[in-house]
Formats: C-alpha cells, structure tokens, sequence
DNA sequence: TCTTGACTTGGATTCTGTCCATCGTAGGAT
DNA sequence: ATCCTACGATGGACAGAATCCAAGTCAAGA
C-alpha cells in the first residue's frame, strides 16, 4: 500500500496523517468495509478522526481510481481497494461474505449496439450471489 | 396485473386494499419506481395508505419473487414489476434513468467452477452505466 | 356473525451520507 | 528553521431512505 501512497502524492494528493490512515486501513485483499467500518479502524490507530473525513478521504480515493466503491445490497456502500485489477463480485446471500473472482470475457460486449438506447455505456458492474460452504451446510 | 393476484391469492397471500393497490400501480409501462414514488401514486387511489404499508408490501412482493429490487447507487431502491421475463438493466449516471435491457448469452457461464469457491451460485446481476443520450448532451 | 391472527398506521428511530462554518496544518516560500 | 496560506479536518446539523413499534383494524375461515 505504501505504491498507493508513493503515487498519490506523485499526483498532488497532500498527505495528512488522517487521509494516511485510510489509506492504511484499506491495505489487504478481499478487503469490502463500508465507510463505517473503515471509520472504526481508522478510530483505533488515530483516535479523533472524524466520519466525514473518511467520507472524503474515501471518495477522493475513488475519483482518483485508486478504491471502487461497491453497492452489494440495499445498504452501505463498500469500498474495494483491489481496483487496479479487474474483478466481479461474489456474495453469500446468508452473511453477506464477498469474495472478488475473475470471470472470463468482457462483460461490456455482451450488450450489442441495438440494446443501448443511444448511451454512453461506460462500465458494467456484475455480482453473482449464492451461498457461501458455510451458509449452504448451515 | 390481475394474473399477479392471483398467483399471490394462491399463495396465501392475505389480499388487502392496500396490497392490491400497491400491485396494481406496478402494473403498466411506468416501471421502476421508488417506494416513494410507488407510495405518491398508491394515495391517488387509497389516500390513507402509509409508507410502512407500501414497504412491507414491496418487500413481500420482492421474497416472493414477483418484482426485483434494482439498487442504482446512492439512490433511492427502484421496483421492477416484470420480473418474470429475464433482464438486465442500464442506469444513466446523470439522471438516473433505468432501460430494461438484454444481453446475449448468460452471466453464469462466465463464472468457472474455479472461480466459484465452494459457493452454491444461484444467480447473477449485471447493471451496465453510462449516460443517456439527454445527459451526454449536457 | 364471530373470532382471531395477520395487516395497517404513523410517528419515532436508525442508518447512511452530505453540508458547512470554523479551526488546523502540510509543505512550499523565504 | 520559520512563516504563510490554501487546502484539509472537524463535528454537529441536516437530509433522504428505510425500519421499528405499539396500538388499532380487518380479511377470511369457522
């Protein structure tokens, strides 16, 4: 994570401890909290950031194409550090576990021209849902 | 529409005024409304109908697989009555605006067994994004 | 008609996220 | 090393979506 934040500060982002701190926590794979979540653990290594900080760390993350955000349920929204590869989503329908997989071809070309209704289409989003070996035995 | 009821009537499901007016204002070509919106058009006909109603309604119509929740980021849930022919959507980024749409070949075959870990896949959503033809003039 | 458990109500509450005025500070300039 | 200042952080108010809850109502079977 530290090439995330070589690069960040290569493209002008100021580095505060505060936006060091998210970024840290976003560190790992199949890594998905939600803004809350990110907000806990960064509470425990800086103890006086604020939500709306991680709110905006998070969303400077995003438009810098360095975090996607995911929107699995109706709910939070999730953040996805694991965005310089390509991956879909996998979700338990029991406990909400998501894994990242890598399905085969390109989803955007299964929507031919005749199917577009005259969009700019920019991107796809695809999540499979299922249950996980925990959730199916239970 | 009457075919909804019917099948819900055969179900058990305990047929109110407020439920059949929910059902009956999903019906038609003005898909993809919101709860509220839902819920604005179900008081032109039942004006003491409340927003409770018209959620628990939606939500129960939703389990039993009568219409799909279509979450479009950020915004409010939208409700998709026709649920019983397969379909994807595409959402404009500016405004919102949902088109039904249909790809060729299906998602699930593009998900490997390796690629499934362990998980009893049982179904897949693809959401496509861009901007409508309005808002890519803007 | 009666009964009863399921349904409805509407206000309170939770959850998620944004806004804003004010304060603090990273990092370039001196 | 110190100073400046524009950009970032703060936290409480605010807003939209959805859920919860206790009390009242009613559909449908007996």
């Amino acid at each position: 994570m530290s090439d995330l934040l070589e690069r960040l500060r290569e493209r002008g982002w100021r580095l505060t401890s505060q936006r060091r701190v998210v970024a840290e926590v976003l560190d790992g794979d199949h890594v998905h909290l939600t803004a809350d979540e990110v907000h806990a653990r960064a509470v425990e290594r800086l103890p006086e950031i604020s939500r709306a900080t991680v709110y905006n760390a998070l969303g400077e993350l995003v438009s810098l194409g360095e975090v996607v955000e995911v929107s699995t349920d109706g709910r939070a929204k999730r953040y996805d550090p694991n965005a310089h590869r390509q991956h879909e989503h996998l979700v338990c329908s029991g406990c909400g576990l998501i894994r990242d997989v890598h399905p085969t071809g390109d989803p955007l070309e299964q929507l031919p021209a005749g199917e577009r209704f005259g969009f700019t289409v920019s991107g796809v989003q695809v999540t499979y849902r299922g249950l996980c070996p925990a959730c199916a035995r239970g």
